[in-house]
RNA sequence: GCCGGAGUGGCGGAAUCGGCAGACGCGUCGGUCUCAAACACCGAUGAGCGCAAGCUCGUGUGGGUUCGACCCCCACCUCCGGCACCA
């Protein structure tokens, strides 16, 4: 590796191109020169970029990178398009895996997270991030996290933050509860360790997200992928219906109601079926029943997730003894309970009605039910032996009373009107999405601000007193319970309310709580007396563009969401929603295909490759590799075509700084005196492609540059940096060109060359900036003007058309760009490629696509 | 099962308001340089036929619409992601 000192004379030609020599100058002068630092500077449109922090795990691996260079291209381009961009970093640095660290290996949470930290930060230096540092958010942070706290109490304030016994989904290997965005697949596993999860009863803290269930269904004013749009609107999995009360026939009891979509099957209706949980049980069990539904009850009680969710698996139920009667058409029908029917949805019970629903079809064949066809094709029979469950617009009612050959669709409104009237329903809306299960029994979290005092229960830590410290001294063994229940000192407390000796709460909170405020925390990172400055959030909120992956789709894409707008509603922020334009990436595979993981041995190491090629190069390569948002798997072979290609840009910039014109060396292409009936920039024989004279090369230049900047800059703008970047190579390769040609050193030439560094700053700041100065012009070039884009100048005076016979390619005709149409025609069937399919006939018709194609249709089909 | 996304050369991928398929790069082959190799540079490179001019085929499969289809419609197949007994 060759360095290069201060002082020594910059002679362009034949210093080889070695990215290791400039790279960390750059670096340490950008930082020197605060170059990335944001000021509130209100004088320039104000823009917030934002990537995803990490969790600080250890190592950057290829993966934070792919998402952080495009970021920080955009940040870049954004600031030299004259914006004053805020583009900041943090660490998520609460979490699972350094209490695990501490368990396996002795070392304090405090101390493994905050050398990762220093590991990381470094890293994400060496990519030549322009992240300003100065703002950075660490959530394990005393200073963060107290406003976590401070958050929390404002929710339970706000009745948004409340306590139940719940029966919730336990991880036993992590030995913490998760929320329900949080258990995965099939199999209900849990989304860090894979383990199944079974199901407790805990009395837990919950965040009232359903509230804003309907609210969130709206992306109104939002740029979002389709995919995540659509995940998020079925996670909240709005259902409209009807509540329907079904009389119950027993002395006192109450009526059931129950949660349909499908109101106008009622008189279908020929049992009910309550979830096991079902408060109602246990009341209306008759006595010769009691046993087999205590173990049934039972059983469903003990059984993972996995036996119980399973789809394709067999019905089971038991009678419970008692019978409900069907509202409309006054039939007895039999309750019985089944693990199918959910205790957390609707109202925990439903109507059965086996001819227009799989589940309760395959109940009623089962146990030998009653099945009813209430809804019919027109003028069809009833289908046998399978239900009918489809809406279609023409099913008409039957055996439905007054409401018989009603279509269907009617009869929902109908009947839900006909229930209500009588008071024995209403129309009803049902989500999929429950409360969020914040609390967490692990240590490294935010202790949740709350004590238990003996006479007045749950009482929330004042303000004044947060935060409530995180105590070192912990033993760290998962024990099932929060290894801050065994700390005698942390537990200690008294009751805000009467001053008696309480108990502090001994959860953490879901990490998921403290990134859903980060991105407010960038705006004011150093304010001690309050969670954000007002006015910060006001100049800088809502984020403009977010980046980073699909997988937190329904996870913390979700929870910010309700923050916001939960914060909204408590007078706190005055927009809706946090980020406006979202972007994610794909996934970078191993080669294999497969997730890089250590276990499997394909994680791909950027620091090996960044010593190797720089870290412009790697950059480069992710945004090459292919479309940003599909990922795809890692094949390095690419990268040296990539390094190749900055090794060109690197001799280009300097072919005419230092009067080194290669004319000479390019034998046998002296630029042509004239025209000679080619034109510019056609394939001549032997692969020459300069015929022409200078001013036409020139020209041809020129057209190439400022098409570039077109639609390169388009393409930054729209996440296409794998065609941005082929651009940027066609750019540099017609610069070769026109080097070879012998045009370097004129202006064309060299406004192509600055155009081609300013172009690829963004996307590679550290050539960019050395051959910028290696080129005599002012530091940085990261604070330029951004090229703009001359349409005159992007169009080519000539233009090819392609000329079809019936669709098929047959010739190419040369015309100036104003060529008329009449005139085009003529030419066009002049030619002899088409004579010969017309035959000596007229053409049928001729069809012309203006500036794209000309096609011969012949009489011959 | 339901909801998305995607199938294009040897490979990654371009090109979609319906208009030259294969940009850009990798790889491969040939060449220059070298004692030789590596690097670098130059050229060729979808398949098939042909001495050539040129012709035929070709964007997962089968149909269709159109002067013209990778693009639109119908019916399928495969892969990836999400959800999963939500009444």
């Amino acid at each position: 590796m060759t360095t290069r000192t201060a002082g020594e004379p910059r002679t362009g030609r034949g210093e080889r191109f070695d990215p290791g020599s400039y790279e960390q100058k750059w670096r340490d002068r950008w930082e020197a020169d605060g170059l990335y630092r944001t000021q509130d500077d209100d004088s320039r449109p104000r823009r917030y970029v934002l990537t995803m922090y990490p969790y600080p795990s250890g190592d950057l691996h290829i993966g934070h990178w792919y998402p952080a260079a495009p970021s920080d291209a955009i940040a870049r381009m954004h600031r030299m398009q004259g914006d004053n961009v805020l583009f900041p970093m943090g660490f998520d640095s609460f979490g699972l895996p350094a209490e695990n660290a501490a368990i396996d290996r002795g070392i304090h949470p405090a101390k493994w997270t905050a050398e990762n930290i220093a590991r990381m930060r470094q890293q994400f230096r060496s990519i030549g991030t322009m992240f300003d540092w100065d703002r950075e958010v660490v959530t394990s942070d005393p200073s963060y996290y107290r406003w976590t706290q401070w958050l929390f109490l404002q929710f339970y304030r706000a009745g948004l933050a409340y306590r139940a016994m719940a029966p919730v989904d336990w991880c036993p290997k992590d030995q913490v509860v998760l929320a329900r965005e949080q258990v995965e697949g099939a199999d209900r596993h849990c989304w860090r360790c894979r383990t199944p999860v079974v199901k407790r009863d805990l009395e837990q803290w919950f965040f009232r997200i359903t509230k804003y269930a309907d609210e969130m269904l709206s992306f109104r004013g939002l740029d979002w992928p389709e995919p995540i749009r659509l995940m998020q609107t079925n996670w909240i999995g709005r259902s409209e219906g009807a509540e329907v009360d079904f009389a119950v026939e027993a002395p006192g009891a109450e009526p059931i109601r129950v949660f349909t979509t499908r109101p106008d099957t009622v008189f279908g209706a020929t049992f009910m079926v309550l979830a096991p949980e079902h408060p109602a049980v246990a009341a209306l069990t008759t006595d010769e029943q009691r046993a087999a539904v205590d173990d049934y009850v039972a059983t469903a009680r003990r059984q993972t997730e996995i036996e119980r969710m399973s789809t394709d698996r067999e019905k089971t139920g038991v009678f419970i003894g008692a019978h409900a009667i069907n509202p409309m058409t006054s039939e007895r029908i039999p309750i019985w309970i089944a693990d199918y029917v959910l205790p957390g949805y609707g109202t925990g019970a439903i109507m059965a009605v086996p001819a227009h629903d799989e589940r309760d079809y395959a109940f009623a064949e089962k146990f030998d039910l009653p099945i009813r066809y209430v809804v019919t094709p027109p003028g069809g029979d009833p289908p046998r032996g399978q239900p009918l469950v489809e809406h279609t617009a023409d099913e008409v009612l039957v055996d439905s009373g007054q409401f018989s050959g009603m279509p269907a669709s009617e009869a929902i409104g109908a009947i839900t009107r006909h229930l209500a009237d009588a008071g024995l329903g209403k129309a009803a809306v049902s989500y999929k999405i429950r409360d969020w299960l914040v609390s967490r029994q692990r240590y490294w979290g935010a202790p949740i601000p709350i004590v238990y005092c003996p006479e007045h229960g749950a009482q929330p830590v004042p303000e004044d007193q947060l935060p409530v410290l995180l105590p070192e001294d912990v033993d760290f063994a998962p024990t099932g319970v929060s290894p801050l229940q065994s700390h005698e000192a942390f537990l200690r407390a008294s009751c805000p309310v009467c001053g008696a000796d309480a108990r502090r709460e001994t959860d953490t909170m879901d990490t998921f709580v403290d990134s859903s405020w980060y991105f407010l925390r960038y705006c004011s990172p150093h304010d001690d007396k309050r969670a954000w400055d007002p006015d910060a959030v006001a100049r800088w909120m809502p984020v403009d563009v977010y980046v980073g992956g699909a997988e937190h789709a329904v996870l913390h894409l979700l929870y910010a969401r309700f923050f916001v707008k939960a914060l909204r509603d408590m007078g706190m922020l005055s927009f809706d929603e946090p980020w406006i334009v979202l972007r994610n990436q794909g996934q970078i595979l191993g080669a294999d295909h497969h997730r890089m993981s250590k276990s499997r041995g394909n994680v791909v190491n950027p620091d090996d490759l960044s010593a190797r090629y720089g870290s412009d190069t790697v950059r480069l390569f992710l945004m090459f590799i292919g479309p940003w948002d599909q990922g795809g798997p890692w094949n390095p072979t690419g990268i040296e075509g990539v390094h190749r290609f900055l090794g060109r840009v690197w001799q280009l910039a300097q072919a005419d700084a230092s009067g080194d014109v290669r004319v000479a060396e390019v034998a046998g292409m002296p630029p042509a005196p004239s025209i000679t009936g080619e034109i510019p920039g056609s394939q001549g024989p032997n692969g020459s492609q300069l015929l022409g004279t200078v001013e036409e090369l020139q020209r041809a230049l020129r057209r190439e540059t400022h098409a570039t900047i077109a639609a390169v800059s388009d393409d930054y703008a729209g996440f296409r940096w794998n065609t941005a970047v082929a651009k940027l190579m066609e750019l540099s390769n017609a610069i070769g060109r026109a080097r070879d040609a012998g045009i370097a050193g004129t202006a064309v030439y060299a406004e192509a060359v600055d155009t081609l560094l300013l172009l690829l700053a963004p996307a590679a700041p550290h050539i960019a900036e050395e051959l910028w100065e290696r080129r005599g012009h002012d530091y940085s070039i990261h604070t330029e003007t951004w090229p703009e884009a001359d349409p005159a100048l992007a169009v080519a005076d000539t233009i090819e058309l392609p000329v079809q016979v019936d669709g098929k390619l047959r010739d190419r005709l040369v015309v100036t760009r104003d060529t008329p149409a009449d005139e085009i025609e003529r030419l066009a069937l002049a030619s002899e490629h088409v004579q010969r399919y017309l035959n000596g006939q007229p053409p049928r018709r001729v069809i012309q696509v203006p500036g794209k194609l000309v096609n011969v249709v012949t009489g011959a089909r």
